[in-house]
DNA sequence: GGAAACGATACGCACATGCGTATGATTTGT
DNA sequence: ACAAATCATACGCATGTGCGTATCGTTTCC
């Protein structure tokens, strides 16, 4: 796959090989990709009901409550209700999640740098802006 | 997730969002993700025994066999026994096959055009060697 | 020439995933 | 005030996926 497959099987290789790279950092954490996207979303703030949150990750809504059991009964997330609307639950990050997530954010970064290694920062950035832009178009 | 997100997950939104587009041109053309991707990498012609088309489309070996068999019903490709190793079989593109293929990548670069639209072919390049960069080192 | 390795194939298992559906509590629209 | 929509949650189902394992024919190595 060095050549000039579809975009979608070289964005489906780096991301594998990325997620290779990263799932042994996770596992070292106690982490699963999933937890762990939770907990970034969580950190971003941007995502606050439990529906609201499994869209963002892109996860299965009706698995998202074991997920996220899990991550409450470790004492990483909080499920509080809303007191603006009594159907939903605020999950916010404890400061032991902040933390936890904050560790397991560098490490990950460590990865990356390897990955990224040989690239130069012009590069990396066009990379990441052009991901970005790809994502998020239409 | 427009912001400065682990790698891992650029790649995997930019993934995500190009195979839904994608999906509908492949659907058209009567072949799933999988039966592409083996189109595409026996149209460049990099492998042949079943065991290595699997490995390099990363998909299962055991499950590969009924892909193929799919395949070859429909007359896409043809499993022939391999002269020099009795015990492999080198599975190859037919005449339609061929044209499959080629049509469905011409349409599938349609709508990479489309996703693309907004990147100058400088960026479009680096993004790609930026991929393949990442999806080759160790 | 016999043992070990190998490729294709088959089968089963455990698990993840996505989807539909239901229910109870609550909000909103009229 | 009543109906409809919404959120969290639960359950079940069909399918996809990875993994181990077995078999059969064939090749390789000593």
């Amino acid at each position: 796959m060095t050549e000039d497959d579809d975009l979608a099987a070289l964005c489906a290789g780096a991301g594998r090989a990325l997620a290779e790279a990263e799932g042994p950092v996770l596992a070292e954490h106690g982490l699963s990709m999933w937890q762990y996207a939770v907990l970034a979303t969580l950190a971003h703030g941007s995502a606050s009901s439990q529906l609201a949150l499994a869209q963002e990750i892109h996860y299965d809504k009706t698995r998202l409550i074991a997920l996220l059991d899990g991550l409450v009964a470790e004492g990483l997330v909080t499920r509080a209700p809303d007191p603006s609307d009594r159907r939903a639950r605020i999950v916010r990050l404890t400061p032991a999640g902040i933390q936890r997530h904050g560790a397991v954010r560098d490490a990950i970064r460590v990865v990356e740098e390897r990955k990224l290694a040989g690239l130069s920062p012009e590069v990396r950035r066009v990379l990441r802006s052009a991901l970005t832009h790809l994502a998020n178009t239409d």
